[in-house]
DNA sequence: GACTTTGACTATCTTTGATATTCATATTGT
DNA sequence: ACAATATGAATATCAAAGATAGTCAAAGTC
């Protein structure tokens, strides 16, 4: 019942968190103890690990090729909150929201109920009377917005 | 005969007291125990279980997905402490402790920085000269102070 | 008339696999 | 030797299939 996804995600994660804050993987052997295909972390890697959850992901292709995921040093929160501004698109699905909180609170960048105060905001059900092809979008709007108050404040 | 609607209803009344105030359903395995279409549990949970009622509602779909139901009651830190104390036994392994942290977490009772303090005084990497044989039971020792030390201050 | 029940359709997230791209190295032609 | 090419070994991409939950309107019930 566990998603390949969370596990694979636990994986990495206690893999950077084990090496100072960096690791180099190998994709297909990575698949192999996952069981599962390649492309699943490819997947994992660019759902959790974008640069907006606070992850510089690497990688070379070809004869020993290999990946590289590095959690990235934010010198403030600031910094911190300019990139998770950039990495707010034009849209953005509850999930979506939800990893770049989750991260961002992790960060201690903000504190969890801050985060659990933002993503309340910006949750399917708060946005439930919104027309579902608008609703991400206006998700992002709330979020960028979010952000913003907490840059100035 | 009772309605459907209160049968569900009683029956998620039932598992998030069971379970500590929060707990997380599959739509379809809760609609076929309650003997009915999938649409009709979120129904009961817009009417009975919206935020005016105390509850929150957090959903994810696609594989895997779920449905996490939660009353929001207002407990004071010192309560929340308290319990925890409580749930240390005479040991503790490193999940428990993490799961126990977690939760404090999450639930603003500590902060995240907090949290991770004390799960790397716990670690089994800390502990790691310690007998095994006894590491759970030091781990409860410590993990018993450190929540008094909380409470105190 | 208000609330409940149902089910077809939609939206979102995950998993899989086929194909494309890239890189290192071996091989070949001159 | 050198440059060009072929080969094998990785990773990236993308679309289809699978798995859940949400929406909405019509039908049913009290």
């Amino acid at each position: 019942m566990a998603r390949l996804v969370d596990v694979i995600e636990e994986m990495i994660k206690q893999m950077v968190e084990d090496n100072n804050g960096s690791c180099t993987i190998n994709r297909s052997q990575l698949a192999e103890k996952a069981n599962c295909v390649p492309s699943q972390v490819t997947y994992v890697l660019t759902t959790r690990f974008s640069s907006g959850n606070g992850y510089i992901v690497e990688s070379r292709r070809g004869g020993g090729g290999q990946i590289t995921i590095t959690r990235a040093q934010h010198v403030t929160s600031d910094d911190y909150l300019h990139r998770m501004l950039e990495s707010v698109g034009n849209d953005m699905t509850q999930q979506q929201a939800k990893n770049l909180l989750g991260s961002a609170v992790s960060c201690g960048v903000i504190s969890p109920k801050t985060g659990a105060l933002i993503m309340s905001a910006v949750s399917d059900r708060a946005l439930s009377k919104i027309d579902p092809d608008i609703r991400s979008v206006v998700r992002a709007d709330i979020l960028r917005n979010a952000i913003l108050a907490l840059m100035i404040s």
